[in-house]
DNA sequence: ATAATAAGATAGTAATGCTATCAAAGTCTA
DNA sequence: TAGACTTTGATAGCATTACTATCTTATTAT
């Protein structure tokens, strides 16, 4: 069953907010599966066009360019991780247990299944795995932070540091332990699939079990 | 004082060793400059080639393209990081102690005056720091892995891991360990200048102090 | 002196990353 | 119900990118 979640994301990345019309969520649901299938560079407007049976043109409509397609998707998964954190955390009042569900949702949610219409969250995963630091590696990183189109990362890394910081007030280095704890994650998964010489965690981590309690290993020997 | 270093580095990288001729030595030593300058994306062989007055047929004599050259560049910088901490700890007894050399080589070693005649280091770090993740988040990267493209990686890695495992022989992820502390280093000094709500350095981080004092907090609390 | 090697010069080609213009279809409004 | 407005499609075009091929020239090695 497949629930209509929309999000609400920097309009500086489209011209037009993609969720909103039919054709926009086509062109989302389209770009998630080709990316994953020819990897960012090969990536063009021009095949997604071809793949929808539509046109350059009509994609540039939403879109400057694939770059900011990018950074949209990214945006969509961070406002999407940090959804389910909040109503994954709302009822449980132990700040530790709050923060095993934090990282849970940043290691493994997209291997649960919570489905929107327009975007496969799996595939969307594995396209954070593998082209989300292109997102902001840029020349323009600092003209577009400005813009404020990095505004989800920042809020989920924010939200994660927040729940770091009720587990212990005194830890000195939140926001880096946020933001490392995602690039980790993310990192590890991709690793241990690609170049396993580089991680401890297997190839086949079913559900991203092994990498789960690293992470929970992790917080709690820095935090405790 | 320039001395000439000269690093074994996978020759599926290349046609040609550039580090042997003059002219590859100007193509390394001008790429470095470029891609600081434009950013990877925007950097073209036949930018470069005007730059060093030549042409592209010249530089494809020495890479199939500007993604392999990247790959050579985080292969000479691991490789010269991996000399670094080799001759660094060389004389020093204690594990503890070997480690933080270790850390102070990923964070800050180009902030020293080791100096090669065809490549600033001080530059290439800040590309490794920008692009380096590019070199692998490629869809070819299981053939390229399979190639041995990121034999020189993954050696520097498994040294830091080494290290690693002389401090705490009982540590269960080593290798991950090894893996995030060198990317936690690279992102950390990238967040801190761009992107500074994902972390707690400051943006003028002299030679990378406050960043060394985070990666032994880290270490010390995660293996004693 | 001859041959091999390395670099420069020039040309060409398919694909990329756009931008512009115009037409067609659907929808909303007076 | 006509007209206006919005949305997408169709076509064209253009500079740049990412190469590959071929030929010449300069240097070096035997």
């Amino acid at each position: 069953m497949a629930i209509d979640l929309k999000f609400s994301i920097s309009n500086g990345l489209f011209h037009k907010d993609p969720q909103t019309t039919e054709f926009g969520q086509k062109v989302l649901k389209h770009s998630v599966l080709l990316i994953d299938e020819l990897g960012f560079e090969s990536f063009t407007f021009k095949k997604l066009a071809k793949e929808i049976s539509s046109t350059e043109t009509s994609i540039y409509r939403y879109f400057e360019n694939k770059h900011m397609l990018l950074i949209f998707l990214c945006s969509w998964y961070a406002e999407w991780v940090t959804y389910l954190i909040q109503i994954n955390t709302l009822n449980l009042k132990d700040p530790k247990k709050r923060l095993k569900v934090v990282l849970h949702n940043i290691a493994a949610a997209s291997t649960e299944n919570v489905l929107t219409a327009y975007i496969n969250e799996n595939v969307l995963h594995k396209i954070i795995v593998k082209e989300g630091a292109k997102a902001y590696h840029t020349i323009a990183v600092d003209k577009e932070n400005k813009k404020g189109l990095f505004i989800s990362h920042k809020n989920l890394i924010s939200l994660i540091s927040d729940h770091i910081g009720q587990v212990n007030k005194e830890f000195p280095y939140k926001k880096s332990l946020a933001s490392s704890l995602y690039e980790m994650a993310n990192n590890q998964i991709y690793f241990s699939e690609h170049i396993p010489g580089l991680s401890d965690i297997g190839k086949k981590d079913k559900n991203h079990k092994s990498l789960e309690k690293m992470l929970n290993f992790y917080t709690e020997r820095l935090l405790n």
